[in-house]
DNA sequence: TCAATTTGACCTAG
DNA sequence: CTAGGTCAAATTGA
């Protein structure tokens, strides 16, 4: 077990150092416009990252079924289409949560931009903490019934740090964030093509969120790689916008990836490399 | 004009 | 009663 369980952090390192190099590299093929040389490299890249998480993944699930169906099951969803008792009669919904809800956290240097449209609905100051806490709804909660909402709220000063609680799922159907349209007025159209081929690839499945990749508490041990300072998202100058846009982007293609990963090893369990030679 | 945010009121679990 | 999650009227701003 604790063999299986080094193997796996080990393949996530290995996955992770791929992604940062596969970062550089399509950060450098995006300014350069075409190069085929860098092209092929950040193909063979790919293939790793998706090898090195499949196989973590897989790893994982292989002894720690019942852990990871807890822990995971956001991904694999036991979609027990539980009859809700809380809401049914109320007028006005229960203002508490649930308990049985899903949830997961996040621990960044910025306020999240996870690629899903979140409506503010609501600010408290919460007791014993320096920073109010900000509560966020899906925008289509009202036009598709999506219950998705998370938390934010600043956690530390001095390395500025946000602790982001998600609970609930998407239901909405709405990728326009994530997933480029041929239209779109992209400078960099060989870069926004690459992108393409890969969702065409792998259709991302109605539930766009991937929070796996963020839920590991012992995250930063592993990420301090220019990949990470210089995608300081929404809050960047504006000078700075499109480098870190770029990144944000890919860091969303690669969301994608990594989900489309986790489905079809849950549907095709003894798969082990799935997307090999896919690409 | 209308959607998003702000913010005090409202509501409930503990 | 208190803390914190949600509502919704008022405000903002594109």
């Amino acid at each position: 077990m604790d063999h299986d369980r080094d193997e796996a952090m080990e393949e996530l390192v290995r996955g992770r150092e791929c992604a940062n190099k596969l970062g550089q590299v399509l950060a450098a093929v995006m300014k350069n416009n075409s190069n085929h040389g860098e092209l092929a490299a950040s193909t063979s890249l790919v293939n790793n990252i998706l090898n090195s998480f499949t196989n973590t993944l897989f790893l994982l699930k292989k002894h720690h079924q019942m852990q990871l169906k807890r822990d995971f099951s956001f991904i694999t969803p036991t979609k027990s289409p539980h009859e809700d008792t809380s809401t049914a009669a109320a007028g006005r919904g229960s203002y508490k949560r649930r308990k049985t809800t899903e949830t997961w956290d996040k621990i960044s240097e910025s306020p999240i931009d996870d690629g899903h449209q979140w409506r503010k609905y609501g600010q408290k100051t919460i007791l014993n903490s320096k920073y109010s806490r900000d509560y966020y709804r899906c925008t289509h909660k009202l036009d598709q019934r999506c219950e998705a909402t998370k938390q934010v709220q600043r956690v530390e000063e001095k390395p500025a740090s946000y602790k982001t609680t998600y609970y609930g799922h998407h239901t909405c159907k709405n990728t326009d964030e994530i997933i480029f349209e041929p239209t779109s007025p992209l400078s960099h159209t060989n870069s926004s093509s690459i992108l393409l081929s890969f969702n065409n690839a792998y259709p991302t499945p109605n539930k766009q969120d991937c929070p796996f990749l963020s839920s590991s508490p012992s995250q930063d041990e592993f990420m301090s790689s220019p990949l990470d300072t210089t995608s300081t998202l929404s809050s960047s100058s504006s000078s700075a916008k499109h480098e870190s846009d770029d990144h944000k982007d890919m860091m969303m293609m690669m969301y994608g990836l990594l989900y489309d990963s986790v489905d079809q090893l849950d549907h095709h369990d003894h798969s082990f490399h799935p997307f090999l030679g896919l690409l």
